[in-house]
DNA sequence: CAACGGAATATACCAAGGTATGAAGGCGGG
DNA sequence: CCCGCCTTCATACCTTGGTATATTCCGTTG
């Protein structure tokens, strides 16, 4: 059991995958064989459309794209991806970019933006900060959806009393300021922490933070 | 002409400054009349080396650059400045810049890039997204830099008893941790609640987030 | 050396947190 | 209509947090 050919563990992280848009196969043959030279997976489109219409992979993966593609642009294609659920790194590559081209892919948060011909290392550590950027964004977003899930479970009582309690109200001042007894915020104190899982008050504050609690209404 | 000359008021939340450094007597000029043309403080140097020996003013403020300039090259002057403590948003313009220049600049964190010639508007938006990014950076700086100081005045022990606290443990799984008795460990977190100026624990656990601590020794 | 502050501990007391049991009213869905 | 859920509150009891007072030990500094 020296782990070789059947890999379905469910454990598996999922090998790092990068996905190429260009609408020159010669060089998507040539990513792909970089890519795979240094163990990546690697998929490969001629354009966005065929990317939207594929599943995307697990992460961590990034996107490898030319900012000149059949149908839409490559900035227009990195807007739109980037308020979808398939959000992802991404890394230009270019033959006749200009500035401000540049300047609005960077803003736009774009990992790297390479002008061709590029050096096949350049790529490479482009794609290897891509792909762990994808990594910590993507454990984050789990965290904070996790919570997010928790939290809408509560009651719209629990809610108030999460978000005064994490302000750091006691319970009798709670209580006053939502016009309870001081036993009932206790109760649904209690169902709070229950609910959200939390092992201790100072774990249901980091979890309001998470949230965004207390920010809300100032 | 209300309020001109004699403005010494202390709660004054002094003007934006924009700080100009170009060789180009003309340009500089002509920035600055745009800049006061909307409200804003302006200083001008012919050289990085000119600003450096001059005291920087205070927040909000940034940095409109040309990435040519006497003596260091502005790329390295931005790494310089990022690290020192008169740190600020920098816009970059240039003449003759290409696209790699363009991204080291951005992934350095420039708030942009402009060619020139560049539309005045232009300047003018990178300007104010510049200014209001200082002072957000500046805010959080002094609320971390704060509660940085109430830290270090803690003793040893207190910190200490300070990580375990806010990581969740009650007092008497603290005692047992550091080895100490229940009643030391109130103590000590009796001091730390006060010299931290904290009101609640809700509002210690938030200073430790600030602080970084629990994530130290994992 | 003496004084001082940090650290540790104990006893005692009070405030606050937390849970269990019981009970009552409202409201929506089967 | 009845059941379940949310909400509310009370009494009782136990745990935990927080403070005060007092004592001891140690190391540093005037």
């Amino acid at each position: 059991m020296s782990n070789s050919s059947s890999s379905r563990s469910p454990a598996a992280p999922a090998a790092p995958t990068v996905i190429v848009v260009d609408d020159d196969e010669q060089l998507r043959e040539a990513l792909s064989s970089l890519f795979r030279s240094v163990g990546l997976r690697v998929e490969l489109y001629g354009s966005a459309a065929e990317l939207l219409a594929a599943k995307p992979p697990a992460v961590p993966r990034c996107l490898v794209l030319d900012i000149r593609l059949p149908g839409v642009s490559g900035l227009d294609f990195q807007s739109q991806i980037a308020t979808s659920p398939m959000n992802m790194p991404i890394i230009f590559m270019t033959g006749h970019g200009d500035i401000p081209m540049t300047v609005r892919a960077m803003k736009a948060g774009a990992v790297d933006f390479l002008t061709k011909p590029f050096r096949d290392q350049d790529m490479l550590d482009a794609v290897a900060t891509a792909l762990e950027n994808d990594r910590k964004q993507s454990e984050a977003d789990k965290a904070s959806t996790d919570i997010r899930a928790l939290y809408q479970s509560l009651t719209a009582r629990e809610k108030e009393v999460m978000s005064l309690v994490t302000s750091g109200l006691m319970n009798k001042q709670v209580a006053a300021q939502i016009n309870l007894s001081e036993i009932t915020v206790k109760i649904h104190r209690g169902h709070v922490m229950r609910k959200m899982n939390a092992k201790s008050l100072a774990d249901l504050v980091r979890m309001a933070e998470t949230l965004g609690l207390g920010i809300t209404k100032a």
